[in-house]
DNA sequence: TTTT
DNA sequence: TTTT
């Protein structure tokens, strides 16, 4: 059909480090699990409450899975831009099962850290990212995480949920 | 968590006609089902392909509820702006099972009908927008669906506007 | 920098036909001037309020110029997806002035053309969009101006699917 | 005019403290200058290229520029939600001029802070969401600035997340 | 004027 | 200048 749009926009923290799986074709697929979190205070109460969700993220796009692969660590905030897409598959009983993901596979894909460096003094990066001259896919990498490992963090765990469904 | 953003946004057709249902509170939820289709040429063989996706969406937005009772329908073109939400469900063998919804719940979510009239002969229309004075949504209906005329309301024309840089 | 998003998302309908200009380099641009329109009702007085805006949309974009061209007239509804730019340039008095515009030049552009046909009986449509194996840009032109008729392109109709999960 | 989307999603830094002015109403106007950088490679001299642009962003949603004038400072990293709107003025020789802004005014707006700390040392954080019982405008203010330290909202510290399912 |  |  025409006049068609499918996009999702998350920005949120991720749970683990990115899943780097390759591909018979030579290509990678990165998987990231991504968590935002709604907080709002009750209407009646007034207490505080909170929802997070977590999203699977499923990149295709080779300059993004590049991207993922060398910046994003757990806990690395992120900008993602793609498309919802659901997926069958078949569960050990043979059942159709259905999970949807957050799919960056084309151009009009995004992937960019938003993680200042947390000790900021003087260096910067700047990730390639694919401007006029681009490659097919915006990207922009973030400096930093592999230099923090040990003060991975901090973004806060909302009770976790064991509902997940991936 | 803070600086977290959960954005989904669609424009497609209705597979079918809203399905409504009553809350024992009194409110309204409304189920629709979406397709977006991607089109594109293969790269290889040259061959037009295509991939329609469906979007289970969940309206419970009350401004919204009602605008989609009143004028969508099946084959009604939609804007829809809302946020990813997974569900948990036990299915008829008590197994959990998930279920991911594009839910239009606050102010941050949109709803509206990108139909014009297939026939445009001299009705028009502008539904509720929640604008300035809204009510915690921002809506607008269109009518027109060719198998309801005579529900199309008539609202007046704007003026135009001599403030136009350009 | 790194983390940077500038993006801008229209859908509104042309006020006017595109003005194609070519450039020396052989390349095309294309200029849209492109209306939304908000309305609300007034928090004391209860009437009818609406406000339209206007904005300058600059395409330079290969495949989003062609699908302009080709299918884009005055009156046309599109989705338009961009980033925000200002130009400076000199008055005839050589003042400085600054112009702001959506721009459409790389691929994390779209646009699309949300008009069904006037006359809908029985035809879908399909444009052309830059898929996977697109050239930098995403797009969908859809024809049916009824000012047009004879320009209208006939592609297949889109069916309704069956394959629908839920 | 129904069927009318004007939004722009913006993430970049201040270049300015935020300024803040009183309005007769009561009310509060608050001006951000929020700069984007989009970098790319030179396609054929292959060096690194960068263009940073200017948003003049105006908000008057109520609950958002509180969130602007306590936790924002020159530098903050924000994402950003509102609308294109140009506006009229005159300049001192009586010539008509125009300024294009992104106005945060109505629920569909928002205004998130993405900053971490810059000196990690302590605590998650979590600002405040108009989530389900907001007030119009969904914000999310994150404290810690490292040049305003005093201010710096004591948030409840997020614990570490083992927790995650994957 | 920011940021990298 | 559009559209409703």
């Amino acid at each position: 059909m025409a006049g068609s749009v499918n996009k999702v926009i998350l920005i949120g923290n991720l749970g683990n480090d990115p899943e780097v799986r390759s591909l018979p074709s030579g290509g990678k697929v990165v998987n990231l699990s991504v968590a935002t979190t709604d907080t709002w205070r009750d209407r009646n109460t007034g207490e505080r409450k909170e929802r997070t969700e977590w999203h699977r993220v499923v990149i295709f796009n080779e300059g993004l899975t590049k991207v993922a692969e060398q910046y994003l660590r757990k806990g690395s905030k992120v900008y993602i831009e793609g498309a919802l897409q659901t997926r069958k598959w078949q569960d050990q009983s043979g059942q159709d099962r259905y999970s949807t993901e957050v799919v960056l596979q084309n151009f009009n894909s995004n992937l960019t850290m938003l993680d200042g460096r947390g000790d900021n003094e003087g260096g910067g990066f700047s990730g390639p990212r694919g401007g006029e001259g681009g490659f097919g896919g915006q990207s922009s990498g973030g400096g930093g995480q592999s230099r923090r490992p040990s003060s991975t963090p901090a973004f806060e765990s909302g009770g976790m949920d064991d509902d997940i469904p991936f």
